[in-house]
DNA sequence: CTAATTTATGAAAACATTTGCAATACTATT
DNA sequence: AATAGTATTGCAAATGTTTTCATAAATTAG
């Protein structure tokens, strides 16, 4: 076989193999230009004789940037998250970042220990989501001036840059449309809102609209579900199985609406003719389902992708200052609401 | 403010500020029984006062762990990796380690890429989905004698430490639930299957156990449709829209199985009544949907746990060798079929 | 044919740590 | 009080690179 040179297959032994000294070798990596072909030839060949691998750890101790990125999120195993990790990984990686990934599980304190355990990894930037976070993190970010991004939410006044849509206006558009149809009687399923202000700008964005337009909310047709449709069909259940039930439910992003859709189907009850049911988010699926979801629709790669592209640039120098950048978003006009009768 | 000296808060200004060397403050941290309880506490402050963070980078250096696991899969956009992502990352970080994730979307040559950019970063150790992966791929971990481990299919002769299930078997189960049903025209609807040995494994199960039960899989019945819920139910539609249509349709996931389902409710079939529906995986939301899905259960989340939990013991030292793990499945009859009248 | 460039290479310092070894100070034992 | 041990600390070498500076060789110009 090849002689791989078990111990120690490091930048010496590369130099050694190809009889030239190492600050060649490590040039005709960064600055091939500055090394004759030939020995470029010579270098190459060893390297592929001894399987070395360049070793980004002593190369981020001159100041290097370390080529990662971390990502701050509440939890992976989202729809909706998933969905922008992809993008955002898509996008940063053109630029040949690779992204460190840590979840947080809603709890503020760990996503301060998560970031903590990146800056030791010497992540060149992070991306946190939302911008409920603790002053400490917030602190931290400051302090270590590190390049940093929100995504997810639009604030104009946001402490990060950030790159999102604007949740409140997303609740705003869902409760104007069951206004428009006439609904009077909604129910409103949301996750819980400490530490989410997504989740919160939403439903104060919902409410004032509601409120505006006169709508009554009885207490008991306002109920919160984590994220999963499992909890959502359960909570929606609750509402639905009252003699006196709202002709309409609002609900915090897709996967509760869809655990809606599932309890009035479980409840025989038509949709939309016996309630309507409005989302907020569409995600994959929402188009599919029979009836498709009415929804708001909020650019979830679109998100992903700006924040990535924003995140590299401005690490790699082109891009500087804060930036806030807001991404539309739209209704969705399906098949599970109709005007109230 | 604290006077956080700008310049260099490196371990040097720590020693100084402590009026310690820096040996003992590298102590405090590393091995905190060899140093006295009141220089520590110096330490400890200085630390604070200075916002000093370590560099793991230097660490690593020194053959010290550099704390970071490799996780390339071929999408995070995925209900289902989603799901083993999140457990596979919350069974590391209890052991102190990070993920540093990337995907390659079904590209193997991409794959490779990304190994070795993970190599470069002195990952401790790597996870792969599934044993499809190109020759230079097993080599490369070999060569570099990595902790390696594949995820999600259990092979008994795989290369690589595996946990995951026996994706033939799940064929299998679902392919004589059916028969048992007594179902003889069958649709099949499964993602393509290069490069995905998950994919083909139940494939093959399912034909293997159809040919033996006598069971006919017109070719116009045998459909191919990626991995998404649009292109299963435009996928089914084909199918169902012609007059001579199976009484069964067998999905290669719970995804593909949605899509037909949602394409059946379109066509003003009652499932399970007009067609019987199978999935392979129980995701979030099959047990949902109305009427809930009949499937295969792949425990995605034991199967990331553990899988973590045996990468971190591997790499920490307290488990050593080749291992393989199989997860059981299991069939859960729900409500998308029936027997064939 | 010599001087002035340009091209190609190597030596050594720098990066931020860890750790083996040696030195010092303190405690317990006889 | 002297000896042996133990606890605590510092010095300096080592880790795997990059980069500045210096030097040597090759090329071009005059």
């Amino acid at each position: 076989m090849t002689d791989i040179n078990k111990d120690k297959v490091d930048i010496f032994a590369v130099a050694k193999r190809a009889k030239v000294s190492i600050s060649t070798v490590s040039r005709s990596f960064n600055h091939p230009n500055l090394v004759n072909l030939a020995t470029r030839k010579k270098i190459d060949t060893a390297v592929r004789k001894l399987g070395y691998i360049r070793n980004r750890a002593a190369q981020t101790m001159h100041g290097i940037r370390s080529g990662t990125i971390g990502l701050v999120v509440p939890t992976i195993d989202h729809a909706i998250f998933a969905e922008v990790i992809q993008a955002f990984s898509d996008s940063v990686d053109e630029h040949g970042f690779t992204i460190l990934i840590a979840s947080h599980g809603y709890d503020l304190e760990r996503e301060y220990a998560v970031l903590r355990k990146f800056l030791e990894h010497r992540v060149d930037g992070v991306a946190l989501i939302g911008e409920d976070h603790s002053e400490e993190t917030y602190d931290l970010i400051e302090r270590q001036d590190i390049h940093a991004i929100s995504l997810w939410n639009y604030n104009e006044d946001s402490r990060l840059s950030c790159v999102g849509s604007d949740n409140k206006l997303a609740g705003n558009l869902a409760a104007q449309h069951l206004i428009d149809l006439g609904h009077l009687k909604i129910g409103l399923v949301f996750p819980p809102t400490v530490d989410n202000d997504r989740a919160r700008d939403r439903r104060n964005g919902a409410q004032s609209v509601l409120t505006k337009g006169r709508a009554q909310v009885y207490p008991q047709w306002d109920i919160e579900s984590t994220y999963s449709i499992a909890d959502a069909k359960d909570a929606a259940l609750r509402i639905l199985k009252t003699e006196h039930r709202p002709s309409a439910i609002l609900c915090g992003n897709d996967v509760l609406a869809m655990g809606v859709l599932y309890a009035a189907r479980s409840c025989n009850l038509n949709i939309p003719e016996d309630l309507s049911i409005i989302g907020i988010g569409d995600f994959k699926g929402s188009n599919e389902v029979e009836p498709g979801l009415t929804t708001i629709r909020l650019p979830a790669r679109e998100i992903g992708r700006q924040a990535g592209e924003y995140l590299s640039l401005s690490i790699i120098g082109k891009s500087v200052g804060r930036r806030r950048v807001s991404c539309n978003i739209e209704l969705i006009i399906r098949g599970t609401c109709k005007p109230n009768s």
